[in-house]
DNA sequence: AGTCTGACGTACG
DNA sequence: ACGTACGCCAGAC
């Protein structure tokens, strides 16, 4: 009976990404993040890797400006060092998301980073 | 085309 | 284990 409250599948929000007025870069980091699951993480530099750049502070830009956040993960993307980063929400609602997907958070830092990491 | 700005990373103190 | 300085590069003007 809630079928009709089902979210919005994956091949929708591919599509949704598409059409967005953004740049290729942009889009495809979106991309990537589109396909992190509930309770894993990725760093901004993996991102950029995965691209095939170093542009990890591009990664960054093109988060800050996300139209679809949380719809694209983007609280799922945190720092190399473990600590949490930035989000267009506030810090704390990062933290709250990344909490009730089950990661373990300590002054603003991610225990156990590698546990959670998600790997491409 | 030139310049500036970041949801970053890393080295160094 | 801090903070800071500097390098990085795509995007916005």
């Amino acid at each position: 009976m809630y079928s009709k409250l089902k979210k919005t599948s994956n091949k929708q929000l591919l599509n949704q990404i598409e059409e967005l007025p953004s740049s290729d870069f942009t889009k495809a980091c979106y991309h990537i993040i589109a396909r992190i699951p509930r309770g894993k993480v990725v760093t901004y530099q993996s991102i950029a890797e995965h691209l095939g750049s170093k542009a990890y502070r591009a990664v960054g830009t093109a988060m800050a400006k996300n139209p679809l956040a949380p719809t694209v993960p983007c609280h799922r993307v945190v720092n190399s060092t473990g600590r949490i980063g930035q989000y267009a929400f506030g810090q704390i609602e990062k933290i709250r998301l990344l909490e009730s997907e089950g990661i373990e958070i300590k002054a603003g830092k991610v225990i156990d980073l590698e546990k959670y990491i998600y790997k491409f």
